[in-house]
DNA sequence: TACAATTGTGTCTAATCTACACTATAGATT
DNA sequence: AATCTATAGTGTAGATTAGACACAATTGTA
């Protein structure tokens, strides 16, 4: 926890630099041997964890907004991010209002403010990241999707709706191009696809269904070092993958 | 538009109770004899139109205040609402900061904040809806979706991505309930899909289709006086809705 | 009474999805 | 080096679904 002085200058900063009453929270996903990843941060002291998240500068588009939050946690820019849901229900930072609410005098406590939040998901290649803690949390880190501690807040809700959408968008979007490196092979492609929706899909059909889409390109390598067959290394057709975003894919899983 | 004293007694009225930057807006679609329609208010003076929208209150849930904006517009209340996206950019209310700008400092005038609007679209019955006007407008009146005037602010980019989002939502839920009336025939129904989807649909595959889902109930009766065939009446089963619901609709048209 | 327009139902074909079989190959085992 | 094992690449038969269309039934009208 910040010192009450290192709140006070806290407050005034956001006070004056920051709107009222928005925050922004991301659900960063990553994918890495074969499982899927969440970026969340540990609160120091407490260590209870929560997702990266922050505040829209008064003059700033909130996408913009979004985009500098995610460049300080994890290095990158230009992430994909989306927009998912807001979450407004008056009580959901009341563990923040009891905690940080005798600390300051209410008028001048950016935190015991009323915040609705902008959830967005971001989807990132695992390696590019570099994880880096913000101002109230000692470490941040990637986390098991299946094997999430409970977080701060409604912020295991807003990464359950994220995930919702992320279910219902893979329908709409190859997601795939922005949680794979750049070089992939099939079975690593249907690998995210299993976690996403969590249900195995068959090999074969998966395999002919990518393809039918057109959108990668088949290298003439091989993943060698693998205890059996190689398998064929596979990379976007960004030019056909563009043009298939923009056309929307059809059908569901 | 207001006079001086008037915007002064809104303005502080609103500070006092609305939280401030965020404003909610609305996309009421209702359909009525083949087409689809569009609530819309006509500005006092200028004669600008608008989407109805209006503050969420300092304790209030964001649901519940659409829904409040809601019924004062419509005389409805529990109106099926799906919030569909946050409109963040700095300069998306600029229109309404230059207009109010010289009739009260910008200390104590509400209209100069910038706003944050959260999209919420609204699927009615068209013949129970009342339209009423609010404070700020001469008029509110269902306008054919088709023929939309243009609309202030980034009201036309607000309505074009709540018809995009009923569009994909038309995949996931038999949106048909919300905006027909209790009875209807087949074509009627058919002709609301063709309306959203915008593309001609075969009627007996839509049929077929409809009936599959196991959501409608066939009345013995017809509606009789029209010139031809008298088509049977159907309603939707609630049950089997609700059920179909959770499971999910797949497929997509 | 015949006609025009529309509705209800059925059916054929092509496309797609699903499940599974067979072959090929890299590394491990002997 | 020969064989084994697990996985990858490709193909195919059957079921299901989507799309196009034909035909009979029924309503009000000419």
């Amino acid at each position: 926890m910040l010192t009450k002085k290192e709140l006070k200058e806290y407050c005034i900063d956001a006070r004056e630099n920051y709107l009222a009453h928005i925050s922004i929270d991301c659900v960063v996903f990553g994918f890495h041997e074969g499982t899927m990843k969440v970026l969340v941060l540990q609160m120091k002291d407490e260590g209870e964890w929560y997702l990266p998240g922050g505040f829209v500068l008064k003059n700033e588009p909130i996408e913009m907004a979004a985009n500098r939050i995610l460049k300080e946690r994890t290095g990158l820019d230009e992430i994909f991010l989306q927009q998912f849901h807001v979450f407004g229900h008056p009580d959901r930072s009341k563990e923040h209002f009891d905690m940080y609410k005798d600390m300051l005098p209410e008028k001048e406590n950016w935190f015991t403010n009323r915040f609705l939040t902008i959830g967005y998901y971001a989807l990132v290649d695992f390696c590019d990241v570099n994880p880096a803690p913000d101002q109230f949390s000692t470490s941040c880190a990637w986390c098991d999707l299946n094997n999430v501690p409970p977080l701060k807040l409604d912020h295991t809700l807003i990464l359950k709706t994220a995930l919702d959408t992320l279910r219902v968008h893979l329908n709409y979007q190859p997601i795939g191009y922005n949680l794979m490196p750049g070089e992939f092979t099939m079975p690593e492609l249907q690998k995210l696809y299993e976690t996403i929706l969590d249900k195995k899909l068959d090999r074969r059909n998966f395999q002919r269904r990518m393809l039918g889409f057109g959108i990668l390109k088949r290298s003439e390598q091989l993943r060698k070092g693998g205890a059996h067959k190689a398998p064929y290394l596979y990379s976007f057709d960004l030019e056909n993958y563009r043009a298939a975003l923009i056309e929307g894919f059809k059908g569901s899983w």
